[in-house]
DNA sequence: ATTGCATCTGACGTAACGGTAGATTCTATA
DNA sequence: TATAGAATCTACCGTTACGTCAGATGCAAT
């Protein structure tokens, strides 16, 4: 018979996570005495060897105190769900992680980066499926594909240089830079877009007027007054406008 | 400006995430009314289009008001730690689930499986690190790791094995077989560990008479009883005993 | 004015314990 | 055997990121 003390150090587990299975009642020691003192024995060694391997297989205690109870026939079944379970988390992961290494790809090559700006290029990465099904809502299947086509392949150098962009522009904004420069930097953020993808996207958005893409989806790097600024710079110098998306 | 219901549907979190965040300070609704009624603008939405990102990255919302805090410059140094615990959860999960194969290939193998022998099993997947570590505590190094390298070649074989013959010999306790089966099958238990390494390890439990093994490291698939019982059976067979450990 | 929906505050529940307080009990030594 | 110190007890609060009520109030439209 062991204290409790002393089956915890024999276990591993701690004094306070074999109160809380006793009281539980996943596992219940071998005699309580009248002082209300727990002493376990080698019985329960087994019981919480069985505890111990499905928590490691990551059972929640409900799940473990079912199989215990009943589980005898359907343990391998449980253990064949158990596992696709886990590679449903490890997939998840993994996507996370995909888009971190693009995040961090696209944040080294830049030095300076406005933290803004930034987060909102990850917002994209991670959005880009959901962003994909609402423009094929209200644009043409084709043009969205050729769209995507483009940015599957330059992902990371598209995301960098309209980083840059953005930065240079948002810059440009609190102080003020030469025309040539400006007109430059406009220029280069909306060729971001292919010219042949661009000018039909343009005959699109002319005919359906009224579109307005979803600000929750589609994150603008700017706030409004820079927003109202690029504009009227743009026009100022000539160039056509519209926001661009991605 | 929006309510919180509209403001919900636009960002596609819950009204009751949304006034959380208002409590914990994450992000204040842009006005209150009289009434207490929360309201959202444009602003807002940028702010939370962060908080959305790094919840996506796994940060918690601790963590999440620290970076948007004064987080400017230490962003992609905190995703790159963000990436390294990613990778270490995602390493856990991934041997959880190499230990699932194992076990449910050994389980599929056999027929009517005891649930207490093939936790056990399980169980002596998950701490095999533990059990090598006590086992070069106690015996020469030179044996553990002949004994390991066998058992690395044949864990699955092995344990399907461990797990039918423990299976038959319980059987047996139950319901008396014939001599020369229990025999044959005490032999084959005892066999498990090829001779060499088998003779090596009773000269050395020789030596050392006193050891005895962890019960928690190293179950037992036995109770008491059964074990008594299969030891006298081996004796009065004329058998050469010991319990053996993997 | 009424109806019905939206929103409010405040409270409790979740999972699996960790931590602490204050009271009791066990164990070892003098 | 007395007593000090360690171990153990119960009971309660805290953690995370909200979900889920209850009961009260507010808002918009008929």
């Amino acid at each position: 018979m062991y204290s409790i003390g002393q089956f915890a150090k024999k276990t591993g587990l701690t004094v306070r996570a074999l109160r809380f299975y006793s009281e539980k009642g996943l596992l219940e020691p071998c005699f309580i005495s009248d002082a209300g003192h727990r002493y376990y024995n080698d019985a329960n060694i087994e019981i919480i060897q069985k505890i111990v391997t499905l928590k490691y297989l990551d059972y929640s205690l409900a799940e473990i105190e079912e199989l215990l109870r009943n589980g005898e026939q359907q343990l391998i079944e449980s253990l064949m769900f158990q596992k696709k379970q886990l590679e449903k988390k490890r997939n998840q992961i993994d996507r996370v992680i995909g888009r971190l290494d693009q995040a961090i790809e696209i944040g080294k090559r830049s030095e300076s980066i406005d933290t803004t700006i930034f987060l909102s290029v990850i917002f994209n990465l991670l959005k880009e499926d959901e962003q994909r099904d609402y423009l094929q809502g209200i644009l043409p299947d084709e043009l969205v594909e050729r769209l995507y086509d483009f940015f599957d392949l330059n992902i990371i150098e598209a995301n960098q240089k309209y980083m840059d962009l953005a930065n240079q522009l948002k810059q440009a904004y609190i102080q003020p830079i030469q025309d040539e420069y400006l007109e430059s930097l406009i220029e280069q953020f909306f060729s971001l877009v292919p010219q042949d993808i661009a000018e039909d996207l343009v005959e699109v958005l002319k005919e359906y007027e009224d579109i307005q893409f979803d600000e929750w989806l589609f994150p603008s790097p700017f706030i409004k007054e820079e927003e109202e600024w690029l504009i009227s710079q743009a026009e100022r110098l000539g160039l056509h406008g519209g926001v661009d998306d991605e």
